[in-house]
DNA sequence: CATATTGCATAGCTAAGCTATGTATAGTGG
DNA sequence: CCACTATACATAGCTTAGCTATGCAATATG
């Protein structure tokens, strides 16, 4: 059976909207999805200026300002002086913060898997295959998205 | 190889968090996602008294309250008294709101779908089994939850 | 050097999410 | 039948994510 590309991407949204909701529900985690979510993508990209990583981030500079705020708070991050623009920050991922990152991940993992136990391995193996499909997407929308700003 | 699988439920939640920032920002839709997901719970589940409609969501009862407010100002869902109870109602999908949600998700495919125009055909049948497998896990989780209150 | 542009911060808003609490109806023991 | 408890939804009040508009300081440019 052949299947309907957009079908399946407005489903691939929908269902891990209600995905997240239960894991989010299940698990007693404070904090949101949004500094995990930042978290990630500073793991994945390295030092970077806060404007470029709102951009990456898929959020507004406001937001990620509040969001850089708070993840600071926690000691998650480190600030950075950008030698060469008095104006720019480099933000990085602090040791703490990849702890925290995946310390919520072994919480998610711990909440989800009573529910998910019995997938067979090819099962599994097709969850993480479409991870890794979508991660691949996401960074190249990324990169692609970099790439017009100079444009 | 073998995938574990406490880090694939980890990543899934990540990175549709970050599919799902994508989705939001690349469409200028001015809906939150929770209405979203509320109409396709509802959409499922067929008329439901709002506290059931809360649970299965995985969100509070006030929150649906307010989220059951919006969607009857968009005319997306009717309130129909409970004949048996007059506390409760029974909250129902309008046509008019499936029609909205069906909509919704033409918009986040039509925006993700360049993103995504060049998989193979495996590859969006993996996508397709995926949300298959995790839909269906949702929908056990939902029923284990119901079961368990009545114990 | 004046002006425009850029990078981040601040202000102020809407909405999602929560807990605590209120109100009205159902159910129940006496 | 009446008092009491339990249940279903609504309201109040809070925090945080998200936005746009705007401010301020530093860089870049004519």
């Amino acid at each position: 059976m052949t299947h309907d590309l957009r079908t399946v991407l407005g489903d691939l949204v929908a269902v891990n909207s209600r995905l997240t909701r239960l894991a989010a529900s299940a698990s007693g985690n404070t904090e949101s999805p949004a500094i995990w979510r930042t978290l990630a993508v500073l793991r994945d990209l390295g030092p970077v200026r806060l404007g470029e990583l709102a951009r990456a981030s898929r959020v507004s500079q406001p937001t990620m300002t509040k969001l850089v705020h708070t993840l600071d708070e926690r000691g998650w991050i480190r600030r950075i002086a950008d030698a060469g623009d008095a104006r720019a920050w480099l933000i990085s991922a602090d040791a703490s913060g990849i702890a925290a990152l995946n310390a919520w991940r072994d919480e998610i993992a711990t909440v989800l898997e009573p529910t998910f136990a019995d997938l067979t391995d090819d099962e599994v193996a097709t969850l993480a295959a479409s991870v890794e499909i979508v991660r691949a997407r996401l960074e190249r929308a990324r990169a692609a998205m970099q790439a017009g700003e100079v444009a």
